[in-house]
DNA sequence: AAAGATAGTGTAATGAGTACACTTAGCAAA
DNA sequence: TTTGCTAAGTGTACTCATTACACTATCTTT
């Protein structure tokens, strides 16, 4: 049997997730080259004897400093002419030792909550931002089929799994903030009424003492998520094909 | 910045599904290794300036002949000790250049419609079969764990996105046909009025002129799947979170 | 004290899911 | 040809979830 003993670079690639209240971000790093800007995803080579998913760890703790975040890849991408515009190559040339070999990439999806977190310096990046996933960016390689892609398979998923969707808030947040996420990854508004009944029949959805304070209106009242009831709630499964 | 330079090989394994209208079953490949039968996912190594897509249709292709099958990645496989059965080891130094190059695969699932096709013998097999999905088989390297991730998603993926399962199914079938299909995957049993009832709502369940034949009790009528119709009709997404 | 802002609340109508039993059509065996 | 076997095919009543929709309550600011 013929063996062609071809053997590409692995990479992996996070795509990480964050709610502020209004919208849904993604992080990006930001690097100057010929005097512009060009942001990525984070990422990098998977090292030897490296799982995948800790290459993704690793990216992700030496970015946030955060570890145990929600993690799952979702797909790989291995185009043979996954980099092909000049300004990629350039910078391949100047940070690979081997910048003509081809790269095989994991895509991860992350979920962080974003209040009370500072972002850690990086060896590869000049700045760290958060951008929004609805507003258009040029990325650099492949980065935008990457990060589209994630967003997709992030809805997909959340349909069939919501619980992780709790990743994006905080401990402790209103009936407002969780119909302001879902409304963001659903991509429609939903009434209001409608929507609290349908929450508060969930018992995972568990009502605290605590309300908000130094808002100019009426203060809500803060809810947390339980995740032991939602898996009892959740053992039933939904299964309504065609 | 350190560049490791590391390596691996890439290749690809297909969980290749069919249903032979009671169960869903799995393509195995079988060989023979120290006298005992070892049974697989048929799969191959990625080739140089091949796209990973074009590795998993080229595998399904010299195993069945068959094109444009449905196939879709669900997951890279990427462990450093995949491979540690020594019986795996001994076959993989049987037949690889490098047999201590660590290998990260992608997995396929791949869905075939099992009326008249035949199997195209392999350079890979001795012997290629279906095995029913349901039913454990121990299988080489870390195969058992592709398979059933693959079932897996195939499930999940099909709860999303029902059409696809009509990849399974011969260009007309009876709705006695769909409903084992959907109890297949699902896992549970339906009741045939309601059934019937709600796939009836469907336009995109064409009713044909033609009838079962040769059958000892009275005969079903056929029923294709219109495309185009399903994908005016489901236009609507259902999003019912939590 | 008034204005502004968001939280928080109920009802009636419609539509979907569920449980459930008998008749029909073809084949085969007596 | 009659009888029996098998799976196809059909309708109703009940329950429960979804939907549309407008006003009062509470806190801050001016």
């Amino acid at each position: 049997m013929e063996d062609f003993h071809y053997n590409p670079h692995i990479s992996v690639d996070c795509v990480i997730f964050g709610f502020d209240d209004q919208k849904i971000n993604i992080l990006l790093i930001k690097r100057k080259q010929s005097g512009k800007n060009v942001f990525a995803l984070p990422g990098d080579l998977v090292q030897k004897g490296e799982d995948l998913d800790h290459a993704a760890s690793r990216v992700l703790f030496e970015l946030t400093g955060l570890q145990n975040l929600y993690l799952e890849q979702f797909k790989a991408f291995g185009s043979p002419d996954r980099i092909k515009d000049p300004v990629d190559i350039e910078w391949i040339k100047s940070i690979r030792e081997h910048p003509e070999e081809r790269v095989i990439t994991i895509g991860y999806n992350s979920l962080v909550k974003v209040d009370g977190f500072e972002f850690t310096p990086s060896s590869f990046a000049e700045e760290v931002l958060w951008h929004p996933i609805e507003k258009p960016q040029k990325l650099a390689f492949d980065h935008n089929d990457i990060a589209n892609t994630g967003w997709f398979m992030l809805r997909e998923k959340i349909k069939r799994e919501p619980m992780i969707a709790f990743s994006l808030l905080p401990e402790k947040f209103t009936l407002r903030q969780l119909q302001t996420l879902y409304e963001a990854i659903v991509g429609i508004s939903l009434d209001k009424r409608n929507f609290r009944k349908r929450m508060l029949r969930n018992n995972f959805l568990v009502a605290m003492e605590e309300r908000e304070t130094g808002v100019s209106h009426k203060p809500a009242q803060y809810f947390r998520f339980d995740e032991d009831t939602y898996r009892e709630d959740f053992a039933r499964d939904q299964w309504f094909l065609f």
